[in-house]
DNA sequence: TGCAAATGGTACGAGTTCGTACTAAAATAG
DNA sequence: CTATTTTAGTACGAACTCGTACCATTTGCA
């Protein structure tokens, strides 16, 4: 049973990259959540909610409330989707703009420059690894012991 | 700038194992904190909420919160710590104890049949990768450019 | 066409996480 | 031995996450 040390390990790697990326990420005035959504939304077409949440992981229950604030701090605006009277689409307002074009390459240059001392080989087998542990978890094995029925 | 890809990597395999402990622990009433809680004061004597908190990487803020709700659920008890007046003890209750005999190891296997088609060769490789992850997340490096002062 | 089912979003409550401020007890310095 | 500082835990507010229930609009089926 050696898998408990790599679990762990997964964790505290996740929650080290989590509070470096973090630390970065409020001293520019956002959370982790809403720099997620700028960073989907920067350079795109505006687009739904739905969309936003395929493309950053957020429920649509917590979407709400962090699109809510986004447009308090005015760096989205929502217009009413014509093709679906049941949605609107959400894009970044010229402040939202400006803070993307600030905040993204920063942050992208402070991430990176945790990566320096990795060599190309090293990011591949880690990217390797991760991919292979995902998958692992990604679909319970929901058909366990059952066999293909015959007749 | 290869990077981004692993950080992603990074982000949604621990995601996948999150949920996929998650949705097993919710279904014996608990919550992914509160199981690490539970199997943290499992087998051991009680101890206070400081070292809990070195053991579970869950912050004294939270953790009031965290206990006075398994305190309510009659799966932990506070006890008067006699060496510092200022913290207390934490153990399981009767309740707790075999609430952590039943779910402890059921969860141990239920997370061993993710890894059944792993080898201990890729399990390794795979730990080494994070623990070289964790680090370069895990020292910033605060001196970045500066020398080592001579006189 | 008309009704049922699916879908996009919202409302809301429980729980967690973090930060800051605060209280009380203990350790330390003078 | 007193005064300062440190430490253990709590209080509280903002934000996120998830689940369930809900509403309105579509879509799809009969």
């Amino acid at each position: 049973m050696t898998f408990l040390p790599l679990i762990k390990e997964l964790a505290t790697a996740y929650q080290s990259f989590e509070a470096y990326s973090a630390s970065h990420i409020k001293d520019m005035g956002l959370t982790m959540t809403q720099f997620d959504i700028l960073a989907t939304l920067g350079n795109q077409p505006p687009m739904t909610c739905k969309e936003l949440g395929e493309r950053t992981l957020i429920l649509k229950g917590t979407m709400t409330g962090v699109l809510l604030r986004m447009e308090v701090k005015g760096l989205i605006q929502k217009f009413p989707n014509e093709e679906d009277g049941r949605s609107y689409k959400i894009g970044l307002t010229n402040a939202g703009d400006q803070l993307f074009k600030k905040a993204f390459p920063e942050h992208l240059a402070y991430l990176g420059k945790a990566f320096t001392d990795l060599s190309e080989e090293e990011m591949r087998t880690a990217f390797q690894a991760l991919q292979q542990l995902k998958t692992i978890f990604k679909e319970p094995n929901l058909f366990e012991g059952v066999r293909d029925p015959i007749s």
